[in-house]
DNA sequence: TCTTATATTGTACATTCGTACAAAATAAGG
DNA sequence: CCTTATTTTGTACGAATGTACAATATAAGA
């Protein structure tokens, strides 16, 4: 699986304001395909007339399938790594650390992209579902989402030096299914149409939840 | 999406041995490769060749292919769904049901079934987050997994009155997400080859996660 | 303005998909 | 054993798949 996309074919003239319209009209579509129906749900022709092109354009713009994919899962988890470390690290300079405010900078920053940056944000969710449980995506999933859990999970491990690293890993992991549980439950009501709750009150319910759960695995076997 | 199988068609003659196993053989090789590459991932034919036999014989067995899916799944939910209720039923019984007691009743009969029921319990993980993801398998969900789910949630809402239903419910889903989150990662390990450590302690590990995190999530909003 | 790199169209090709169906093999029930 | 319901094989079909490619339209850059 091609992760790496740095090397964009090398251009002789800057590309029109048309085209990269067309370009990301392409990507948001597949975006929300791929969301809506999975990898294989998803084919390009769906996905060209939702974007309005001929389906060449979608292999010319993005290359094959599995790299259109790969490539619209990098750019918003690109993204969303940074808001997350970055609020790490605000949270760190301004001196407090405990479990709930690091817990709240991985939470908030994807859940205030799906409450205000649209449709797309909201259907992420389903994108990191699709990635995470499938076996072939996992070297995507290995250079996405990775090196971002690692950090969190070295933070939440200096709270809890005597804990071994591996306990506070699965509860980081059950933290993350649940804020996925969250996000997906509310993107699918909110395709049906039904009115939102407040989204501010579900992101202090899922920090009490995790922070708790953690800190129960984490004073629970101690030393072992 | 069709979700009633009592009505196999009427039969003149009882089925042979032979074509029993066959049966046995095609679902077992349908459940394995819909959990390995998801429905679209899994063609009829990679089945019938999992199975070894010709591609008419499957659908001669199961009918068309998004009844093959719903028979698998129902099959394993409602044997899981007597597993839990039971469970809950018994320790009614012993007069015992604080929290812990009650997600153990919803958490061991599955993870002892993953543990020592082959590699097909491990793989209904997978099956579970496919239905549960996908819009399109919702009515197969609400038939399998709402009516168990909902008597898991009156039993925790009993201990917490104060609290409302859709807090306890929250919690509750993020809970069967976390379990779904240890056995896909453990099936993961596991079709990796590598070596599984201790399941029990996983469990308790587990239990601990989601009963502080409910109690928290209850406690905090109680009455509001 | 003119050249030509790039974007876009339209079509075509080889596979694979789910499913239907006739023919042959098998075995249940009398 | 005989009849025939059922299982199994083998093949075929139309539709859909991902992708390649020539032809045309567009616009960047000199």
């Amino acid at each position: 699986m091609k992760t790496d996309f740095t090397e964009e074919k090398q251009r002789q003239r800057a590309p029109s304001k048309r085209s990269l319209e067309t370009k990301a009209r392409i990507l948001d579509a597949a975006e929300r395909l791929f969301a809506e129906r999975g990898f294989e749900g998803a084919s390009v022709r769906d996905i060209a007339k939702e974007a309005g092109v001929q389906v060449g354009l979608v292999t010319h713009h993005a290359g094959p399938k599995e790299d259109l994919f790969a490539r619209i899962v990098t750019r918003r988890a690109d993204e969303l790594a940074a808001g997350r470390l970055s609020a790490l690290a605000s949270r760190h300079e301004h001196g407090k650390l405990a479990l709930p405010d690091i817990l709240e900078s991985f939470f908030e920053p994807y859940l205030y992209k799906a409450e205000t940056g649209g449709p797309q944000w909201l259907a992420y969710a389903r994108l990191v579902a699709i990635v995470s449980a499938d076996p072939h995506w996992r070297p995507l999933a290995e250079r996405c989402f990775d090196p971002t859990a690692n950090r969190f999970i070295d933070a939440i491990c200096a709270l809890y030096p005597d804990t071994p690293r591996q306990v506070i890993a699965a509860g980081f992991v059950y933290s993350v299914s649940a804020m996925l549980a969250l996000v997906t439950s509310r993107w699918r009501v909110n395709a049906l149409g039904d009115p939102r709750p407040d989204a501010a009150s579900h992101l202090d319910e899922l920090v009490a939840f995790c922070a708790a759960g953690i800190e129960a695995c984490a004073t629970s076997s101690k030393g072992s």
